[in-house]
RNA sequence: GGAGAGGUGGCUGAGUGGCUGAAAGCGGCACCCUGCUAAGGUGUUAUACUCGUAAGAGUAUCGGGGGUUCGAAUCCCUUCCUCUCCGCCA
């Protein structure tokens, strides 16, 4: 959520980036303007009516205790009138916040000043491209056909049990899961990250902190009986625990990993692009989240794309990095890069990642703060990143590291499975 | 799930209708003093919003929401949470 003084401050200026989101923000930004306005002036209203209010009861009071019955008496009845006034004044401030908030949240974040114009993901911009694309012929089989023919992931299972989407891995499959989680989280630990296990369900708050609620609830798994959520990713409690916070300057910056399982409902496409590991219901991630004073967050940002871009280099995947562009970025991101891994048999590029900087667009719903040098509270800069999302590297590993006698299994990984090959 | 108790500032903890944004202690910060150290002294120490160039002033906040009252941390209702006992359970 932006700011309403900066809104107010930098109006043509707000316009003119979000026109780069391709967000016409002209009618809604002098609607919040004026409701904030209005909010001030009733704000001050309200006070000075509350103040005189306040200054009678205490003087009935005093009237009460200096037995002075008959004149109290009479100044409860002008008490009366301040009342109503309050009453209706509260209602109207309260009905104005509402709807400045509720105008509010229909901004999105303001993009850097290095994204790219354009519409779609077309018009990302591949900033690196790193890693060998081993050409396999037409002898390349997509991961779907290998784990079924080793057995390590079974979708139909997955079916059976619970639906689309959920599958089930089993034998070399299920290790090679954990040990890519383990080996990913020691990476992220190894980098300074404190590695954390957050609850798999959250409460609306929490939600709404991160931006899930109130417009895409349906993204997310509801469980009514309990009016709580399957968490879509571990940005969802992790970023929470930061919630209401006030931070101090010198814990600046606080690093968190966390390995989740993810929850999605996403209703939609069927088909080629979501078959297999590609997209599904119920996948494994490990997370990072940064929280840093806004004067280094795009250092921060810098570094935990070298870093992912570490692993994946390690993993020996061939990967490129993109920088989105307007029309692709998300709605609370300031500056985004995705991190794509390249699919031999499906001849494609697979995102794995996406690192983000948000600034302080999510510390602001989430009220995440630290004391500045002037002792003023300031809003902080939260970032987050996969590092990494397991089905799509998985479904990489195995079709990158296929020959006619299997899977082999990268170097660094062995050590966590046990075995090397599949 | 049943029965009780309770939720007050960074922490401990007082406070049962008005002068309590909140005693006291601890902790934190600043300064002073003692040639060092231990100790001592003085002051300061919440958040948000509004008005103001500022100094400052006002308003709200004692888990959340609602109510009674001229006036609520204090009374009532409701909700969430914590603790103790019982039951169930990985």
């Amino acid at each position: 959520m932006l700011q309403v003084p900066y809104i107010r401050n930098h109006k043509e200026e707000v316009i003119t980036k979000l026109a780069v989101k391709n967000f016409d923000a002209k009618d809604i930004i002098g609607e919040i303007i004026a409701l904030d306005e209005k909010r001030r002036k009733t704000q001050a209203e309200l006070d000075n009516t509350l103040s005189e209010s306040n200054k009678l009861s205490k003087d009935i009071g005093m009237l009460y205790k200096s037995g002075n019955i008959d004149e109290a008496n009479a100044k409860k009845v002008e008490t009366a009138d301040l009342k109503e006034k309050s009453q209706e004044l509260s209602q109207v401030l309260s009905s104005t916040e509402n709807e400045l908030k509720e105008k509010l949240v229909q901004i999105p974040n303001i993009p850097h000043e290095s994204v790219p114009v354009g519409n779609s993901e077309e018009d990302n911009k591949v900033v690196s491209e790193e890693g060998e694309i081993r050409n396999l012929g037409n002898t390349a089989k997509p991961h779907w056909e290998l784990v079924a023919e080793k057995n390590i992931i079974d979708f139909e299972l997955g079916v059976k049990i619970t639906g689309a989407g959920f599958p089930v891995y089993r034998g070399k499959g299920a290790r090679l899961q954990r040990a890519l989680i383990n080996y990913f989280l020691d990476k992220n630990i190894e980098e300074g990250y404190e590695e954390v296990i957050p609850p798999y369900l959250v409460n609306e708050y929490s939600g709404f902190g991160t931006g899930q609620l109130p417009d895409k609830e349906g993204q997310m798994y509801h469980v009514t009986g309990d009016n709580l959520y399957l968490i879509p990713t571990a940005e969802v409690p992790v970023t929470n625990i930061f919630r209401d916070v006030i931070v101090k300057k010198e814990d600046l910056p606080i690093k968190c990993t966390a390995y989740t399982p993810c929850f999605r409902r996403e209703a939609g496409s069927y088909g080629k692009d979501v078959r297999g590991l590609n997209r599904l219901h119920q996948f494994d991630k490990v997370e990072i989240v940064q929280i840093e004073h806004p004067n280094h967050s795009y250092k921060a940002l810098d570094a935990m794309v070298e870093h992912v871009a570490k692993i994946l280099r390690e993993l020996g995947l061939p990967f490129r990095i993109l920088k989105l562009c307007g029309g692709d970025i998300s709605f609370t991101s300031a500056l985004t890069y995705d991190f794509e891994v390249y699919s031999i048999a499906q001849e494609k590029w697979l995102e794995v990642s996406s690192v983000s900087n948000f600034e302080s667009y999510q510390s602001n719903r989430l009220k995440l703060r630290f004391k500045d040098d002037d002792k003023k509270t300031t809003l902080c800069h939260s970032l987050n990143g996969s590092s990494l999302a397991l089905p799509r590297i998985m479904a990489a590993l195995i079709e990158n590291y296929q020959d006619a006698n299997g899977i082999n299994i990268p170097e660094v990984l062995i050590p966590y499975c046990g075995f090397d090959k599949i």
